[in-house]
DNA sequence: AGTGTAGAACTACGATTGTAGTACTACGAC
DNA sequence: GTCGTAGTACTACAATCGTAGTTCTACACT
């Protein structure tokens, strides 16, 4: 929901965690970010997790004198609109430039070739038979 | 060639307009910043240039007093280096994922579909082709 | 030669980030 | 009821960022 989009790495892997969690306390995010190869000190991690609270990416709630935190905002909307936003600041608007990097990136798989194939066919299937209403 | 990849969108967008220019002066910069819609005083400008310098994505040689800037870092690299840590970092290195998204973002018009099918299937071939190589 | 001026160098300053220490508070144990 | 302890709140601090003003320097013109 947040307009800014300018997440931090660090920022990032918290959201991560907490995507992860569904919900956890300021202890639970550490464990899971330890996971994630950072280590960081419980305050920190507290500090950290009050400043995504202030722009609006998490929320909390209490249970007894702990605060239970989990994310505002799903993580597919995150991706879609950091994405989006890196594909126009970074490759000019051009889409297919991304999947061109994608694709020869080392870690794309034949499975994963496939995949995206198949992804590609339902989606001329959708723009085909939606193209009236999605004209707009 | 810097490691650390986390370029804010401001630095993007400066090193966008050098990609564009080939190279160019403080004003040069500027200008095409102006024209990617961010208004900056030339000061401005240069210092964030100088900052781009010391970090390493940008070099300058003199022309009389006059400093001209360019980029040392390739686009395509830069490109490759930031989408593979966002794949990382944004989506735990789902690759198939950031199709997905891409796909369905608004802007994939059936032209695209069809390139990138083509893309795919070109890829699909190389695999087969450069395994034994590629194994390392 | 003196001066205006273009441009680089230095300085500034508030905001955010990454990192964490210290202070406070309230629950549970004794 | 006191005290340890878990956990939040407050404070800190250096680094970077976005933004730009001020100073310095040297070329170009008169």
């Amino acid at each position: 929901m947040p307009k800014s989009e300018q997440l931090s790495e660090l920022q990032l892997a918290f959201m991560r965690a907490l995507w992860n969690l569904q919900e956890g306390s300021v202890h639970d995010v550490q464990q899971a970010l330890d996971g994630l190869g950072r280590a960081l000190a419980p305050t920190t991690v507290a500090t950290v997790l009050g400043r995504l609270e202030k722009r609006g990416y998490v929320r909390h709630r209490r249970n007894g004198r702990q605060y239970i935190y989990s994310a505002t905002v799903e993580e597919h909307d995150l991706q879609r609109s950091v994405l989006s936003r890196l594909t126009k600041t970074l490759f000019s608007g051009d889409v297919t430039a991304v999947f061109s990097h994608l694709l020869h990136a080392r870690d794309v798989g034949p499975g994963d070739l496939a995949q995206v194939k198949a992804m590609i066919e339902a989606r001329e299937k959708a723009q085909q038979q939606g193209d009236e209403e999605s004209t707009s």
